[in-house]
DNA sequence: CACCATTGGATAGTGGTTCTATCCTATGAC
DNA sequence: GTCATAGGATAGAACCACTATCCAATGGTG
């Protein structure tokens, strides 16, 4: 076998060894999101072990977090530039929790709940999406009428500076960029996801208590 | 005008009282979501003022919160059928946090995280769709090896234990049915997502507070 | 009494998303 | 020489939430 020269895969090794069918596996490259294969010849091309960590990335992206075509194509666009890591995680938890879907588009915001819970919670005065996205959303829930009052902020933002610490601490970096983003965006969704059941089972805890005092 | 005795719209006039097309509204009639009208004459219905908060309901359910057209329509039903209302809760609850869109078909569950955290909090020891789906996605994380140690169940849970008891000390319920609802999952969904938001700032802060020390 | 608007019901079409399938030609492997 | 495979193009499927159109019946209005 001459094709198999360097250890490269065919389209149809690589369709077989991931578990994704061929006619997906052309989308992908379609879509940008999975690089082109070495053209050996004008009708063979091969794939290396990257194209495999890739496609298993552009998997769990899609079906354990979530994301559509066009959001994981930015972010793998991101770590093929070569962006640093810092501001590689920081797009990761970006699209991961959401952060700009909240609507921005209202124009100023009103509500700095940011300075508050920076001067709460002694945080670095910086700005960040998150803080963007926390603006934006406490903006929209007064729109709503849902009051937000700092003694609320301070307890939320108490809660999770706790649970922000051990998470952090948490955090292994791996080497090759496709684990990095593969391990940072599911432990940030499942993290997220086990904080909101957590939330869940308290208050309907807390629910059960006031229901039977009552 | 013989059409308006009693004070009845007619679905032009709901359309235009709500901002919802006539024919998303047949479609919602088509759907089950909102009741049909009073016949007033074979071709004539007459739709009443909970038609229209009905309406807006459905819109809150769909823009607001992100629901689906079936999810919608379980949530309706129940309200109609006049379960209790705390069980309208806990169904708001489910459906709103997506307690029940985990993976929970992997048989039986071997990570009893309920039973630590219930026994760590001091929690009533009850059975809710919030510790099945707590369990539930431990277990996922577990499979996914992603550890879920006792410690890191504690920290969270403190945390959000007194999260969930201002949520629920800020809770009141409003007669309509509607209104409950929509009340309810608003409240749920944009608190929610508070949560998220503020824990994603707390944890952009303290990997800037890493980044500076290091 | 003629006509216009409106109703419920049926049916079909739209636009977006993520694939999945088919067809094609070129060409390397055996 | 035959077969499998590559890349490219194109089309179709399935799902979702509408949106539009057509229809016959009929009430209200002038």
């Amino acid at each position: 076998m001459t094709l198999n020269e360097g250890g490269g895969l065919q389209l149809k090794e690589l369709s077989e060894r991931t578990g994704v069918p061929p006619a997906s596996i052309k989308f992908y490259l379609r879509e940008g999101l999975l690089p082109a294969g070495q053209a050996i010849t004008a009708t063979r091309a091969r794939y290396s072990p990257q194209h495999a960590s890739r496609l298993e990335l552009i998997q769990a992206l899609r079906r354990v977090v979530g994301l559509n075509i066009a959001q994981i194509r930015k972010l793998l666009k991101l770590a093929d530039d070569g962006v640093p890591r810092l501001e590689l995680l920081a797009a990761v938890q970006r699209t991961v929790l959401r952060l700009d879907e909240v609507g921005t588009e209202h124009g100023d915001i009103r509500t700095p709940a940011g300075d508050a819970v920076v001067r709460l919670r002694n945080w670095p005065d910086a700005p960040s999406d998150a803080r963007n996205a926390l603006n934006a959303h406490v903006a929209l829930m007064d729109s709503l009428n849902i009051p937000v009052t700092t003694e609320l902020l301070d307890a939320y933002s108490k809660a999770l500076d706790t649970i922000a610490d051990l998470d952090i601490a948490a955090t292994t970096a791996p080497d090759d960029v496709n684990r990095l983003i593969m391990t940072a965006a599911v432990g940030m969704h499942m993290h997220s996801q086990l904080v909101l059941k957590l939330l869940a089972f308290a208050q309907a805890s807390h629910a059960i208590r006031r229901y039977e005092d009552a």
